[in-house]
This record gives structure tokens, sequence and C-alpha cells, in this order.
DNA sequence: AATGAATGAGCCTTCATTCAT
DNA sequence: GATGAATGAAGGCTCATTCAT
């Protein structure tokens, strides 16, 4: 009845590669240094994961599971305003992309994934990304007139990740410019809600455009 | 009058580091692979620079001076309105950042800094990156009420920079999502239209928030 | 009267490795794959057989039993003549070593004891070569004159060794030079003859040679 | 005036490496060894020749240049015997295959890669297999009617290679067999008689054979 | 001033073997 | 009695760096 301690190994292995490889990256987390943190022989990730790259994406995959674990995307009553949604969603994303108290490494190891891709891309994008920029697409369609173009739907989603990503992508930047907001919770609480402020505003511009295909803002040029 | 070719190794290293580096990363371009492409010795870049590492810091101090010669940061006249200066500054930097005719390797290159940063991301930031930031905050400064806290200036200002990042971060993961837009002049003037609108409209609804540094949009949780 | 199984993964071991290390030699077929072929775990090696090396051992040892079972070495009736025997005994040798239907792995592993030998390679030359030289020998013996020299008895018997052997020696060389004869049943037999009828001759010839121990031959020169 | 030592460590791995691959194999003869008796840098391998492959690949083609330079393939004047011509063919080459004083490792060599051949096989056929060949086959055409069928005349051929061969490919069989001639020069000259003599009678006997294409022989079965 | 050869530490991976169960 | 996990030594190879010239 009492389980065996079945695959420690492997588990103590996923368990520690995650930080390890969001604080260097895949090409400069050795072999050997991965398994000195699982406490194991070198040859561990060969057995259990058959080579370093599959090990990286079984990393991910399982970094996936438990990084939302704790706080699953937030559902709303039926009825419930478009703005009142979109702030409920991007209030929890935001928290669960920026909170110090949150383990932070998963973000990072998909901010790498971006920037340079591996083969473990893929996966991701389907498993854990898609899902949540599905969601954040239909409720910015929401709040857009219905015979809005899907392409001004896409813009103006992506200008919606584009103001919270910003924050992991180019961190070290922003805290040397003096933007970085202070990672407490009342900071936290008022970029969110600036973020929701702003974009919700640049929807609303993007509804009261006349043509949705054309670009009627450049006649003035 | 002209100068004998001097070091005509080093500036040649200089010259054809820079797409390397952005095409592959620091760790992935090897000493080997750039010294052919600068058809000189492996021993070259030690002579020359000390060590690869010191070589990539001098690729990005030597980049940023070649990187916006062909089209240089705009100007416009006295008592230009602020938006029309905020659209032309904008399109400005969309085009040098995605129009692919441009060479954007370093615009490559900044972006790996940001996300994997090295000592020489100093030197970027002073240099490159902080004239440029400082312009965006100027502008952005000119488009609201002049008692607004600095903290709201930046926080615009970072998600108008965040609106055109993501397309640079985030591409491989937009590409799959089918929100990249196509590589042309008509799709990238169409973007820079949805950034300008987007972004006037957000910095607008920033500007009309009574208390700046109250969470005032909180109220109805 | 059916015995029980009993060691039914030993048997299953040594039934399968026999065609696998034909295929590879003993260094490039790993244990797992022989492990895998016999549907048994990785240790089952060592625990029934101690090493890789005394399995490979083993495998040997049995092998011969099985491999001329399908067709035992021919015996002729007492009073036939010497040539008719030699001729029966040489078709039956060349079928059973290069004959395609045939379960050729135990020749093929023969042949790689002989170019690299093992400590396995006295008991196979005691147990399956011994029996077929000696039988040859004798053949030859019969059809040379009484007195002449052990000496050119062996001779003349390698030489006949050497006409079939080399179709497994050097296939790969042959294959290349248009020198491996077609795998069928006609172009086997075709060469059975040429193989008999220039042995004959060359016998005949040693027959003739008046000094046995002296170099006749040489003479001419 | 006096050129610089150029490769030499290229060189003395090249010189040290043919025996030691001839000795235990490619497969099992390592780097490390291979560059300890060079006295020269593991890496060095993989600097001058790519890869170990690659080296093999070198050493074989090295090999064969120095193998025959000593003794090259003896000439006969115009208007010699064809069996003259066979005779001092074949005792060039089985003095420079068996002979004791001779480097053997190129021959033994060239043993592995007929059994186990690896990519370096096309080039040793190509090189130093196929022009021997294509020698050894006109001699025997030189032998037969002018009728006779290509196949007879490989067939031929491929029988006095593999009365020669037999003693390299299966030399520690026959040791222990006792049919291994004595390694002196008298010994060798005695089975280069044989060979001759019986290789000869073998040949007119395919000469006198009928009907080329048939297998007349068997009729009597 | 500049090179081409050479270095050695480190990389990931393979493998027969061992050990606790 | 037999297993599946785990081992560690060794494998070939890559790479930035160094050194004699």
């Amino acid at each position: 009845m009492v389980p065996p301690p079945a695959d420690a190994t492997r588990d103590r292995l996923l368990e520690v590669a995650g930080p390890l490889f969001a604080a260097k990256g895949f090409r400069d987390t050795g072999v050997t240094e991965l398994c000195d943190a699982a406490d194991c022989n070198v040859a561990s990730i060969n057995y259990h994961f058959g080579s370093k790259q599959d090990f990286y994406a079984a990393v991910l995959a399982n970094a996936h599971r438990r990084a939302f674990s704790g706080s699953p995307m937030p559902e709303v009553p039926a009825g419930t305003a478009p703005e009142v949604e979109f702030a409920t969603w991007l209030r929890w994303w935001i928290s669960s992309m920026l909170h110090p108290n949150n383990p932070v490494w998963f973000q990072t190891l998909m901010t790498r994934e971006m920037v340079d891709p591996t083969p473990a891309l893929d996966t991701m994008v389907e498993r854990s990304i898609r899902p949540m920029h599905t969601r954040l697409t239909a409720i910015v369609r929401n709040l857009l007139p219905k015979g809005k173009p899907i392409a001004t739907v896409r813009q103006c989603t992506t200008s919606v990740l584009g103001q919270v990503l910003v924050y992991k992508h180019a961190a070290p930047v922003l805290q040397r410019l003096g933007s970085m907001p202070a990672q407490n919770n009342a900071s936290l609480q008022q970029l969110a809600d600036h973020i929701i402020s702003f974009s919700l505003a640049g929807i609303a511009a993007a509804a009261a455009n006349r043509a949705p295909s054309s670009t009627p803002s450049r006649r003035k040029r």
C-alpha cells in the first residue's frame, strides 16, 4: 500500500533544474552542475530523460504544471462586464508574472525560449502560452465592436501583452533607467491599475476607428 | 589624407562580429567562426582584444555608432504639436526596429543583452538606450499635464516601449500564435498607426486620472 | 515429460545473441540491445553469465550445436570415388557457408573470431572447426599418392579452404570489385563446380610433383 | 632554405597509429592511447584530422603509400610467357603479404576492413586494392582462352586471391590446426610454389571446360 | 606584429556493471 | 531469483586560449 520511492532521482532532477536553467540558460548550465544540485550521478539525466535536450523539455513541461497550480486562471460569472473581466484577468496575470513571492524561474525560462528558441518552444507554446493567449484574445474581442477585423483584435491583444512582458524581458535595462517598479504589493497593484486603464483606453480608441482595414490615421501625413 | 589601414584586421573583426553574435548569441558563436568570417587567424581576437568576452564588449560599444547612422533620430520644428512629435518619433523607431530592410543586428544584440545581461550592458544603456529613452520620456511628459508625478510618466513610457519591443522579444511566439505582422511596408505602417493611436488614448487616460499616487481604479473591487 | 522452463531467460539470451553478435561484433553489440531482444532485464546477462565477455563465450560454445543441426556433414558409402566424396563434401560446405537461406550467423561469428580472436576461439576450434578440417584433410589425402608429405596435404587443404572462405572474409571488397556471385542457387552451384574442378586439378598437380620437399617449380627461373 | 618542422605532430600521429589500429581495431583503440603514443595532446587528432574516423581514413591512405614503396608491383618484359608473369606477380604479392620482415600492420588493417567495413573501405578499395586486382585479373585472363566469359576469369582470380588471403584472415585458426607455415624464407617460397602450381593447374582446368556458361560437371550427378 | 600549431579543461553521452529491493 | 535504478569510468569531441616563431 505504501508506494515505493518510485523515481525519486528523476523527480529531484526536475525539481532543481528549473532555477538553474533559468539563471544561466540551456547552454551554460552543465549536466554536471545539474546532477550535483540533485545529488546524483552525471549519467542520471541521460538515463532518465535520454539527453540533456529532452531533459530540458521535460523541465519546461513539468514547470508549467506547477507554475499555475497555485493560482489558476480566474473565471468570472456569466454577465460580468467585459471591462471587469479584462481587469480581473490582467491582475491575475501580472501577479503571477511579476509578484516576487511567486517562483519566478518559470517565467524566466519562457522569456529565454522566446528570445532564443529551442525545439522545446513548440510544446511550450501549445501547452502553456496558447491557452492564455486564446483567453486574452477572447476578452479583448468582447471589448471591441462585433465587426472589427481579427487583425485589430490581435494588435490590441499584443499591445496588452507587450506592456506586461516588457517588465520581464527588459528588466535589467529598466532597472538602470529607473523605470522598474518596486517589488511590493502596492507598486504592483498600481502598475496593474495603470496597464488596465491604459489598455482599456487604447482598446476603446481602436474600437472607435471608422474604417477597420484601412489606415485612416495616415490621411494627415 | 587617407590614413593607412592601421588595424585593418581589428576593424574587420568588429565589422563582421555584430551580425554573427546577433544571430546565435555570445555562447554559440565561436572564435573560429568569427575569425573565418573576418578572414584572419584564430588568435587575432585574443591578440587584439584580450579575450572573447572583451571582444564582445568592444563589438557592442562599436555597434551603436553605425546602428543609426543611416536614419538618425528625427527632430521636429519647435511648436510642433506633442501628438505629432510622438507619432513621428514612434514611426521612426518602429521602422528602425522592425523594418526588414534595415540591418537589425544591433537591435537584436540589445535584445539579447536585455534578457541575458553581460558587463557590456552598462555601457550600452548609457550610450545607446538612455538617449532614446530620455527623448521618449520627454515627449510623453509633454502629452501629460504638468503636475503628473514622474511615476506616471515612466509607466506610460514603458507601456509604449513594451508595445514595440514585444515584436522583437517574443517574435518566435507571436509567429506561432499568428500574431506576427507581415514584413512589408504597409503592415508595419498599419502597426505603427495602431500603436500610436492606442498609446495616445492610453496616455490621455493616464492624464485624466485624478489622484495620481492612489489607486482609484480599484474602488470597484 | 516436458521439463519446466527452468532457465527460460538464460536460454532466450543464448538464442537471440548469435545473430546480433554476428551482425555487429562483440564491441558494437550492447548488453541493453541484447537484453531488449531477449525481452529481459539489463542485469540478466551479468546475473546469468557473470559478464558480457563470459556471455559471449557461452554464445559461441552453444552456437555450434544448432549451427549444423539442419544439414549435418554428409557421409558417403564405402567405396565411393575420392573425387566424388570431395565434390559432395564441398558442395555441402559451400551451401552451408554461403547459401542465403541458411542462418549464416554462426559462420560469421567464426569469421570474426578468426580475424579478432578472443579466448573463446580455442573452444570453437576444437569443437566446431577441427572436426570439419580433419574430415577435409582426410578427403584430400585420399586424392594424393600415399607417400606425399603431410605438408603437401595441408597446403592443398588450405588452398581449398581459402577458395571458399574468401567469399565470407572479403565479401565487402568482392562486392565492390564486382566479383561477388549472385545469391541464388544456380550461381552457388556454378561456384561450387568451379571450386571443385579448380581444386581437383590443383591437387592433381601437387600429386604429380616429383620432389615433395624441394621446390622444383623454381627450376625455370 | 631549411623547411620548418611543418606538421611534425601530424606526421608522428600517422606514423604510430597504424600498428595500434591493426592490433586492436578501430573501436578498441582510443584517441588517448593514440595521442599518448605520438606524445601529443588528446585534441591533436581532432585538430589535424577533424575526427577519429577521418584520422583513421588518413592512416589507411598514408599506410598504402609506404606499404608498397619498398617493393613496387613487378613488371615483366613484353613477350614473357603468361605463366612466368603469373608466377612472378604472385611471388611478389605473397612476399609483401606474408613475409615477416615486412611491416605487417597494413595488411592487417586491410583484413580488418574486409571483415568489418568502415567508410574508409571505399577509398582503400579504389586506391590500393583495385589496381592490384585489375592486374591479377589481366594476368589470369591471358592464361585462359580468348572466348572465356568474364565470370570464369573472375572465379579463377578469386580462387587465387583466396589461397593467399586465407593465411592472413584465418591465421589464428591455422596456427591451432598446425597448418600455418613457418615464418622463414624457405617456407614462404615453398608455399608460393604450391599456390602457383596449384593455381596454374586449376586455371588450366577452367580453360579446358567446354561449355563456358553452362555447368557441365554436374551432368554426372 | 601576427600567426598557425598546440593545449587542456570541459562538454554530453555511452556502457558494462552493481546494488537495494 | 530477478529486477530496475543508479553508478562512474571512459568515450570522442569542442573551444577559448596560449606559445614559439
